[in-house]
DNA sequence: CAATAATTTTAATCTAGATTAAAATAATGC
DNA sequence: GCATTATTTTAATCTAGATTAAAATTATTG
């Protein structure tokens, strides 16, 4: 039987599947996307992804977990690299951006979750929850750091967060664009942060 | 024949109609909410619909007319309202998420503009852009009057609009939470553009 | 190269949900 | 109350697209 070699074979495939299908749910939408629009991207045919994948669902979902990996990863690293609260969110925000915009594409099609099965979409609502709260947490030590003016940090984080998932829906995929995006949005969504 | 009571009566459920359909898109999407869905809402059968509407896309469409006329209002009684770009930005957000969160219900269903037709969709892209447009005018009138700081007016009007139109993803419909979206967002989004 | 395992395709199914036609019910004007 | 028009339902269609099974193709390994 094969070993090593297909196993990395066989998931880089799976992951170029990811990939098609996460830029494809984010234009269209789950229910929006059929698998044949799915595959034609890879120049596969759509019974080609039972390969990969147990059902349509599963797709959704594995994207999902992908996002949320990305998202858990830079939220992490906001934390460890930023001394302030102030500075952690603007990392965190930088990082965030850099997924919506960066060439690994949109990874994060957060609109979705309504298409999840009762059990995914638990899951994936309570990842997402707590990466909220995480957010949230960065915030409140802003404020007591003294870095962030105090504000409703549930509001602000949900604010903040939206601007950012929402890229999508108006960036598409224009290299000079993303390198705007990269440069502006940090700055212009922290401004309203900063104390003093 | 029956005159102006019935137009009325019709118009009533067109309305209720309409209403129905823009939450229903906005939870589970286009192609992710049946007819069933929607007139399970009003207590109908789905054919019944068809009364009222020649199609699925025709009643996303309608849809998007109706969010799109509130959203126009909403920018015209802003400029007409606030004495410098500031206010009126700020007057603006306050009208947009009133949209978001009033009673009318979440009419605002900007995700779903490629499950239009071409010429649907054309049509609502343009409104979209010189909205956006209107949007950016009124940054720029802030910054030349000296009420907001300068900026990128393309970038931070993207922003502010993504933080708005993001909110039906979190807020469900819970009294008490659009209150305090009413009262705090308008200030946290503008805080950002606030000169001197 | 032969044999086995991995990957993809072709060709059916199967189903949900949009759409339509005809019939039934409710409302209205006279 | 009758006749007409408005509204809604019931009962079929019709279709796109998900899913599956079996066959074909391609790699891998010894």
């Amino acid at each position: 039987m094969a070993r090593k070699a297909d196993e990395t074979r066989f998931e880089m495939q799976r992951h170029r599947i990811l990939k098609a299908a996460a830029s494809c749910f984010n234009q269209k939408g789950y229910s929006g996307t059929s698998l044949k629009d799915v595959s034609r991207h890879l120049g596969l045919t759509d019974a080609a992804l039972y390969y990969y994948v147990r059902n349509k669902e599963e797709l959704v979902y594995q994207c999902y977990l992908r996002a949320a990996e990305l998202g858990r990863e830079a939220m992490e690293r906001a934390v460890r690299d930023g001394a302030t609260g102030f500075q952690q969110a603007h990392l965190y925000i930088q990082y965030h951006v850099e997924i919506m915009v960066g060439d690994e594409g949109p990874v994060a099609i957060m609109s979705e979750i309504p298409s999840l099965k009762r059990d995914h979409r638990n899951e994936i609502l309570e990842v997402s929850r707590r990466h909220s709260a995480s957010f949230e947490k960065i915030l409140e030590r802003g404020i007591a750091d003294g870095s962030i003016d105090p504000c409703d940090v549930r509001m602000t984080g949900n604010a903040i967060m939206g601007s950012i998932n929402w890229i999508p829906k108006w960036f598409h995929g224009k290299a000079d664009m993303a390198a705007e995006i990269r440069s502006k949005f940090p700055a212009i969504l922290t401004r309203g942060l900063k104390s003093g």
